[in-house]
DNA sequence: CAAAGCATGTAAGCAGTTACATGATTGT
DNA sequence: ACAATCATGTAACTGCTTACATGCTTTG
C-alpha cells in the first residue's frame, strides 16, 4: 500500500481523521488519488497496526466517533526513511496516446474529432488545477522551502496537462500538414 | 482488462503470437506497459472467446506450439469502437512528487540528495527512450499519417522525462536561492 | 556449461477503483 | 423534500506486477 507513506506525510503535518485524509486525497489534484474510503480507512489501521499512528478516539453525542491519527516517532522514521530511499519515476499509462497509434482506421475527420475530444478533457483539467491552485492552501508551509516546494509540484502537474495540450495541438496541425499537401490517410469506415 | 485495446491494435497491424506481442509490449517504451505473460495470454484468451480474435496453431517439431493470433472482423469493429469512444485523461502517479511534497524533515543536503537522485533516473530513462527511438521501428507504417502519429507518441513520451527533468533542475536552483539567502529549512536528522 | 531465446502458461499478490451500508445533521 | 456534510467502514472488482513452472534450442 503505496498511500501510506503520502498518509504520514499528512499526518507528519498535523493530526488528521479518515474522513479529513480522505478529502485531503481528493483535493489534492496532484497527488493524483481519489481519496476513497477504502483505501484510507484501511491505510490507516494498518498503520496503526504497525505502531506507526496513534489514534485518539472522540465520541461525540450524535454523530460517529471521530477518531484522530497522530505520527508517532517510529512513523516519522518510517517516512523519513522512505524520503531517503530512491524515488521511482512517475508511471504515466495514457489510453489517449494508445487509441491514437492506433488511429490509422479512422478518417480525417474521426481522427480530427478524437483530438478535439482529448484537447477538450485536456483543457478541463488544466482549469482544475489552476482553480484548485487559486482556491489554494490547504496545505503546509512550515518553512519557505516547503511552500516553494508545494508550489513547484503543483506547477509541475498544471504544466503537464499544458504540455500534453500543446502537443495535441501541434499534432493536429501536423496532421492538417499532411492531409491539405499529399494522400489522404487510409480512409474510413 | 485494459490492455485488451492496445493488443488489437497490434493485430489489427498484423497477426502475431502471444509471445510476440509480450516483446511488442516490453519494447514500446510509450506504451508503457511491462508485457508480462499473465495478461498478454490472458487477454488473449479472453479475446478468442469473445469472437474478437482468430489462433492458428502452428505445431513445431521441438519446440512448443505457436499460437498465431488475427484480428476478425468482430475485433476490427471493436477496435473502431473504442477509438472513437472518449479518451480518458492519462494517469500519472509521481511518488517523487510525493516525497517532494512531504521532504520538509530533510535538511537541505538529503533533499539535494533525492533531487540529483530523481534526476538520475530520468536522464537514463530519456536516454533509453532517445535508443529506442533510434534503433526504432518495430511499429506499422501503413500510411505517412501513421508514421507520423507514431513519431509524435514517441516524441511526447520523450518529452515528459525532459519536461520532468528541467523542472527538477529548476526546483534545485530555486531551493539553492532559497538556502543562499534567508533560514536553513527545518534541519535534518 | 551456463545464459539467453523460444513459447506457453499459472500462482500469488498489490494497489487501486466504484459502489454500498449506516445514520444523524445541516442547508436549500 | 432532497441533497450535502459528517464519519465510519465493507464488498466486489479491475488491472497490473513479479515470480514461478516446463522444456527444448541456440549462442557464447
Amino acid at each position: 500500500m503505496s498511500i501510506r507513506y503520502a498518509i504520514l506525510g499528512f499526518l507528519s503535518w498535523k493530526p488528521f481523521t479518515g474522513y479529513e485524509l480522505k478529502k485531503l486525497f481528493a483535493d489534492a489534484l496532484s497527488f493524483h488519488w481519489s481519496g476513497n474510503s477504502n483505501q484510507v480507512y484501511g491505510a490507516l489501521i494498518e498503520l496503526h497496526k504497525a505502531g506507526a499512528v496513534g489514534v485518539e478516539v472522540l465520541q461525540q453525542e450524535k454523530l460517529p466517533a471521530r477518531k484522530v491519527y497522530t505520527i508517532t516517532e517510529a512513523g516519522r522514521a518510517e517516512l523519513r526513511a522512505w524520503l531517503l530511499s530512491e524515488p521511482e519515476l512517475p508511471s504515466i499509462r495514457s489510453m489517449a496516446r494508445v487509441q491514437l497509434a492506433w488511429a490509422d482506421c479512422l478518417s480525417d475527420a474521426e481522427l480530427g474529432g478524437l483530438l478535439s475530444s482529448y484537447e477538450g478533457q485536456l483543457e478541463a483539467q488544466a482549469i482544475m488545477c489552476r482553480e484548485a491552485a487559486r482556491r489554494g492552501p490547504l496545505r503546509p508551509a512550515r518553512s519557505p522551502r516547503e511552500e516553494l516546494i508545494w508550489n513547484c509540484v503543483e506547477e509541475a502537474n498544471l504544466a503537464f496537462y499544458e504540455g500534453e495540450l500543446r502537443w495535441v495541438r501541434e499534432l493536429g496541425s501536423r496532421l492538417a500538414t499532411l492531409g491539405g499537401a499529399g494522400g489522404e490517410g487510409s480512409g474510413g469506415s
